[in-house]
DNA sequence: TGCTTTTACTGACAAATATCATTTACCCCT
DNA sequence: AGGGGTAAATGATATTTGTCAGTAAAAGCA
């Protein structure tokens, strides 16, 4: 059972960057009022591909995965989520189910917010709804993107645009590592190939002074060369 | 220069399953007086990747593709829009310049609403917000089972899916063929394969029995197996 | 309709990647 | 801090897919 703690959104950080940062004082009041809070540990599951969810998250902090399973049971990586991401909206938008899983990859506080906040929200506030449109647009165009680079790059060229990604996504440490996590069978899942492939091609970069490597620690060393292997141009 | 001819948005039978659908009939008219309907022949582009539009098209009547460039410059397929659907306004939502080219497939009319006006209706109708907002959920997860299926299904099993996904989204004609001309090579960019693979595998499914090939027309004559082959279980 | 350009097809070969089996390392838990 | 279990690494091999070259067919246009 997750612990439960009543945080602030007024106060809330994450608030600024998410929607909610649109809401008037009044209706932030009535989200605060009703939303829970949740602490997740690494590794659990916060919604499962195929449910209804009754809700929403907003992410207070922490890091998560948003995956599916393909129809051989294999996951696949879609995107992740950070401090201020809302997920789940896209199925309670939609009225369909969950199309994919959300798993944290670190503790994780996360706020549940019920559909019936989401919607009121909509109906009375324009600006919160543009938000919520802005940043499925954002969102589509990503997907955009990996659609393109999954049809046609190859898992070296992909690796390393992978890479590159999880950096910008989620920075770097004080160390000069890439700030997440990850086992070799998620690069893979994310990549969209066999793990040995990810292991042999990690190797390769590392042999080539591209990465640093110390078990799932990844410090980039040559930027620029990946991402001229990934054919990054942006 | 395209030729020109102002339809009655009142009578479009298009507009039943389009967003404008949720208008009152006041903000309708104001739509009608502003739009203009354009012609577009096959083979046109409609909008260019990269640029800022200055508005949406909604279709009227016909086919389109929406693609994007690879970094090596090859197309790639991401979806199609038919009847009624709406195009660009990803691109308006999110204020970034346009992430597909839009290209028509088949001669094809459309009106195009100045995106002023696309914000007003958001602003003043949140039915009309939520009927986007819905419309963009239900692409995002389409989007994430393409993502899925690029990354982890065989070449041949993607053909077979996209086969199957043709007829869905454009039913067949009288004849029975798939309603939709592709040419080999659109077909590769859709399934993200060399256009050689594609004859190959279409040969083979032909020898198998599974379709009728007559130069771009296909028939599917074995739905069942195609399934199978393509892994597609709904 | 006939002509020209584009598209479709075929084969041979090369390259990339998957798969399977095995060993080694390391993570994590108590 | 030790040890069981998972993850990573490596090698050998099979399979898939891409590439290049050349020919045949068909689409589109004057």
């Amino acid at each position: 059972m997750p612990n439960m703690e009543h945080f602030d959104c007024a106060n809330c950080p994450s608030r600024i960057d998410s929607p909610f940062h649109e809401l008037s004082e009044n209706e932030l009041s009535k989200v605060q009022s009703i939303k829970s809070c949740t602490f997740f540990k690494k590794g659990q599951i916060i919604f499962h591909e195929g449910n209804r969810p009754g809700g929403i998250y907003c992410i207070r902090k922490g890091k998560v995965k948003l995956s599916r399973l393909g129809s051989d049971g294999k996951e696949q990586i879609i995107r992740f989520g950070k401090d201020s991401d809302i997920i789940g909206y896209r199925s309670i938008l939609s009225g369909e189910n969950l199309s994919a899983t959300v798993t944290t990859l670190e503790d994780t506080s996360a706020c549940f917010v019920p559909k019936k906040i989401l919607f009121d929200s909509i109906e009375g506030n324009p600006k919160f709804s543009l938000r919520i449109m802005k940043e499925m647009s954002r969102e589509l165009g990503e997907a955009g993107r990996l659609i393109t680079n999954l049809a046609q790059k190859s898992v070296r060229e992909r690796l390393a645009e992978v890479i590159l990604v999880l950096r910008t996504t989620f920075g770097e440490t004080a160390e000069g590592n890439v700030d997440i996590s990850l086992t070799r069978e998620e690069l893979a899942n994310m990549v969209g190939t066999a793990t040995e492939s990810v292991i042999r091609l990690l190797s390769e970069f590392k042999e080539d002074q591209l990465i640093e490597l110390k078990g799932r620690k990844l410090k980039i060393l040559d930027s620029d060369q990946l991402a001229r292997i990934g054919k990054v141009f942006d």
